[in-house]
DNA sequence: ATAAACTTGTTGCAAATGCAACGATTTCTG
DNA sequence: CAGAAATCGTTGCATTTGCAACAAGTTTAT
């Protein structure tokens, strides 16, 4: 990938607001989401934002190895790896060597996972729509920037 | 309780998909763009990214004290304590007792400091020129989405 | 076939983080 | 004005994090 800086050299404005800084911006945004989140995820189930993660890919993938959920979602494995320890160890997920290459670990959702899931799930969706109703029409164009910033800036950076 | 590996893993909510979900995306866009940036100030500057926001906002406000900081940038204080710490001891900011207030701590870059956010702001600028450039016509929408949910989750969350 | 190279997941370790507690100061209240 | 309450910045402590190293397993190349 490029380097981030190497575009055409222009007059730098003298005057930089980091209240305007996108990058700023958006590390800001994501932190408190991820609070307001993060008090419900463990006020009511006890689980962190990596915990979270990686239930909610169970929950989709039905089934998936440490090394899938550190490309899907993006986590270090070891932070993968210990949020899978903790979540076996509270009964909620089950891991498993897989029969085809005995390198990789089967995760899955326990039955208590799952119907932990099934009371979260809604919730979240629930945040979804008002997030998507508080934006109103920006919600396309957010969305849309979004996509585009995780597509450009993926390769670059783990 | 059933085995979790004998059912054909099933995704118990169709409807939810992790890779829509706002606060997902949002959080794994504000971590590629930070990744990205880090890079550049660990490499060139040797700068954290505490310590990138601290000397940002002093070399904007000129002078201001760790609560200042705390508040304007969104990091806890003990964060922004240890950030000037390692600032001052290496010469890019100084600290002294407020005159008005005697709990307060004066922050202010001094000229090693400003010389380097004298290179390091074009770049900072250059790069934010850069997203809007690639985010095209989307900027507008996914700049007013960031504003609206900064305003809305603000008080909520710290 | 076999050694080298690579992949996967875990763990040790050092650094970073969040939180609470604290001393020092200032402001509030009666 | 005095005591109580609040504010500010630092620090101790336990937890979390990222990175590198590692064992176990698989693929590649000769």
């Amino acid at each position: 990938m490029t380097d981030p800086f190497d575009i055409p050299a222009e007059p730098s404005d003298p005057q930089f607001d980091l209240s305007r800084f996108s990058p700023y911006r958006v590390a800001l945004a994501a932190q408190l989401l991820s609070e307001t989140l993060a008090r419900v995820y463990r006020a009511r189930f006890g689980l962190s934002i990596p915990d979270w993660r990686v239930m909610v890919h169970l929950s989709q993938s039905g089934r998936a190895s440490v090394r899938d959920i550190e490309a899907k979602v993006v986590m270090e494995k070891s932070k993968v790896s210990r949020a899978a320890a903790r979540l076996e160890g509270r009964g909620l997920i089950a891991k498993r060597q897989s029969e085809s290459d005995k390198r990789l670990v089967d995760l899955t959702l326990t039955d208590a996972g799952q119907a932990m899931m099934d009371e979260l799930l809604p919730l979240a969706a629930q945040f979804q729509r008002r997030i998507e109703a508080q934006l109103g029409t920006d919600f396309a164009g957010f969305d849309a920037a979004l996509s585009r910033i995780i597509e450009a800036y993926h390769d670059s950076s783990l």
